[in-house]
DNA sequence: TTGAAAGCGTTACCAT
DNA sequence: ATGGTAACGCTTTCAA
C-alpha cells in the first residue's frame, strides 16, 4: 500500500490516465458512472491531484508572495494576512510569506536574490514604503503587485490604503473641537526605512494643529521616543516629564495609547477626568478600556487587495485599481470637552 | 522580454541546460567561470528555477499543512504559525493554512475531502482534539504528522504540548498558598469539539482544589460562561452577580483575566487590594496591567514543532519525539496573600 | 567539467 | 465519453 500514481488509479478502474485527471478537475466530461468509480478507486488507493504537477503545467505557480515590514505577529499584518488567506486558500494559492523587509540588509538580500522570480503569482506588498528601484524589481516578476497601505501606487498594479493622514488629521481635530489646549502627539520614531502610516499619522496630526492656529489657541507637541519594544514606556516617562501635563492626548496607534491609558492611572492621571486621549486603529482592548480611537479594518484591506490580485490573475481589468479608505472615528469614554469633570 | 525559460539561458550562456540547473543547485559542480555567466545572464533574463518543476521532479511538495482550531488571527494560533514559519520558510517551505478544522461540517469537509493528500511534505495539527479516525485519515498522508497541544499522543510522529492541567494546578495551588477561601474559575464552555487547553486547565483546577481540601477550607467554583465574543463580558456579570464576591479568581487565560481586572475596577473590585487574580498565557497586555500569570510560548513551541518536522522529513529518527513543556509562574501585582491590605 | 536524454505527474489537444 | 500523446521545467544518471 505505498503510494499510487494516476496510473494505478486508472488500470485499477480500467480507464486512461485522461479520464483520471478529468475525474478530478473537469468532472462534467465524465460519465458519471466512471467517475464515482474513479474517484472511488482513488480514495481507497489514496490517490489525489498532485498540485506541483498541475503548476507546472499549467504555469501558475498557484503561490503568491507577501512582503511585509517586521512580523506576521503584529496586529495589523496578522489581520491583512488573514483577509487575504480568506480568498487566496479558497482559491487555491499558498501564501510565501517574507517577513522583516525593512531593515537595509534584508531588501538587500531580498531584491537581489528575489527568491519569488517565477515562483508566485501575484506579489503583496503590505504596509511599507519601497523604493523606486526595488518597485521596478517587483514589476519585472511580471505579475500583478498589489500594494496594502503603501505610500505611493507608482508601480503598483492596484493598491488599497487606508487615509493615514487624513484619520489622524480628523483625530485632532476632534481634540481641538473639544476645546484641548494642550495636545500631545506621542510617537514611536520611524525605522531606517519608512513604515509609511507612522510618517502620514503626524504629518495628519501637525497639518491639524497648523490649521488651527488662529481659531484656536493650542500648544500642541510632537513628542517622538525611541521605537522598540519599550516605546510605550518611553512616551510614558517623556510625558511625566512634561513641564505642564497636557490635557489632550493624540496616539499614534492605540498600541500606544493603551498603556498609556493604563499606566498614567497609576500616576493620578485619569481619563477622562484629566485628559482626554484617543487612538487609532481600533486593535485588540480598545473596547475593553473603551478608548476613543480611529478604526481601521486591515482584515478587510486584506480581502480587497486579494480580490484584486485574484482579478488581475485572471487577466481581468479593475475598474479602480487604486482604492483609499477612511478610518472612522469610534467615540468611546476617554474624549471629553475641555474643562468638564466626571 | 518575455518570460526565459531554462533552455533561453542555456542559449545565451552557450551552456546546456544541464549546467544552468547545476549552477543554481550545485554550484560546485559547475567551474566558477561557467557558473558566473550563467548567474548574470539568468540574472539578466529574469530567470530564476522553478519550485514547482523542482518539487515535481524531487518527489517532495515543499509545502506543509497546519491545522487549526478558529483563526489565525487568535494569538496562540499566530505565534505557533510565526515559530513555525520562522523554520520552515528558511528551509524552503510554505505553509498551507487550513482555519476552522473545529466545527463538524468543516471537520467532515476536510477529512472526507483531505485537500492535502499527496500534496504537503508534513501536517501540523495546532491545539485541539481529533478523534481516532481522523488521525488514521491523517496517518494515510504517508507524511510526519506533528501535534502542537493536542491532547493525546496517539498516531502523531511527534507531539510537543504544554501541561496545561499541571500548569492550572500550580496556579490553583498558588492562590490556596496565599491563603485565599473563596476562589472562582471563570471560564468559556468548550465548543462541541473539545479544544484541549480549555478541559485540561478546569481539571488542574479542579484537582488543585479537591487535593485542598482538609488541609485548607476553601470555597471553589467553575464558573462556566458560553464561548463567543462576550464571554468576558458573560464572566463579569455572573461575578458580579455572585452571593458574595470572592477572594480570588483563578482564570482560564489572559484574554479573560485582563477585561476582568479593568473591567471589575469600575465596580469598586481592585485587585490586589480586593481580591487577588491569576491569569495563563502571558498574552499581549498581561505584563501592561501587571498581571500575575502562568507564562507559555507558543512561538518556542512551533519551532520545536518545525525542528522535528525537519528532521522527520529528512528520513531522521526523533531523540524524543513527545515533549511536553510546562507553563511558567510568572509573579507579577496582582496576587497577594489573603486578608493583605495594600 | 559538461551534455544528452529520461522521467517526475499532470493537462489539453486531437482522435475515435 | 474516452484514449493517446506531447509538453510543462526541472534533476539526475550516464557518457564523453
Amino acid at each position: 500500500m505505498g503510494k499510487a500514481d494516476i496510473h494505478d488509479v486508472a488500470k485499477a478502474a480500467d480507464v486512461s490516465i485522461s479520464t483520471v485527471s478529468r475525474a478530478f478537475t473537469r468532472p462534467e466530461l465524465v460519465s458519471a458512472k466512471t467517475r464515482r468509480k474513479v474517484l472511488e478507486i482513488a480514495d481507497k488507493l489514496d490517490f489525489n491531484i498532485s498540485r506541483s504537477a498541475t503548476a507546472l503545467k499549467s504555469g501558475q505557480t498557484y503561490r503568491v508572495a507577501m512582503l511585509m515590514n517586521e512580523e506576521i505577529t503584529s496586529w495589523f499584518n496578522t489581520q491583512v494576512f488573514a483577509g487575504i488567506e480568506s480568498l487566496m486558500h479558497p482559491a487555491g494559492y499558498d501564501i510565501s510569506l517574507f517577513q522583516h523587509i525593512d531593515t537595509a540588509q534584508n531588501r538587500h538580500e531580498f531584491f537581489s536574490e528575489l527568491p519569488i522570480r517565477r515562483n508566485v503569482d501575484a506579489v503583496f506588498v503590505a504596509s511599507f514604503a519601497i523604493d523606486p528601484h526595488e518597485v521596478e524589481q517587483l514589476q519585472r516578476l511580471r505579475v500583478p503587485v498589489i500594494g496594502i497601505n503603501t505610500p505611493s501606487s507608482d508601480g503598483f498594479d492596484a493598491t488599497i490604503s487606508i487615509d493615514d493622514e487624513k484619520g489622524m488629521y480628523k483625530a485632532t481635530q476632534h481634540l481641538i473641537n473639544l476645546g484641548h489646549k494642550h495636545i500631545v502627539y506621542p510617537c514611536s520614531e520611524a525605522a531606517e526605512t519608512m513604515d509609511s502610516s507612522i510618517d502620514s499619522r503626524a504629518r495628519g496630526f501637525i497639518r491639524a494643529c497648523e490649521d488651527a492656529q488662529g481659531k484656536h489657541d493650542i500648544n500642541w507637541q510632537v513628542l517622538s521616543v525611541p521605537r522598540g519594544p519599550a516605546f510605550a514606556d518611553s512616551a510614558l516617562s517623556a510625558l511625566l516629564n512634561l513641564d505642564e501635563f497636557p490635557d489632550a492626548i493624540c496616539c499614534q496607534m492605540d498600541m500606544m495609547a493603551i498603556p498609556l491609558v493604563l499606566k498614567l492611572e497609576r500616576y493620578g492621571h485619569r481619563t477622562p477626568r484629566d485628559y482626554s486621549i484617543i487612538g487609532f486603529d481600533d486593535s485588540p482592548y480598545a473596547d475593553t478600556i473603551n478608548l476613543t480611537t480611529m478604526r481601521q479594518d486591515p482584515y478587510a484591506m486584506g480581502r480587497i487587495a486579494a480580490t484584486k490580485a485574484l482579478k488581475l490573475i485572471n487577466g481581468e481589468q479593475l475598474i479602480t485599481p487604486y482604492e483609499v479608505v477612511e478610518a472612522q472615528l469610534i467615540p468611546r469614554s476617554t474624549d471629553v470637552p475641555y474643562g468638564d469633570v466626571i
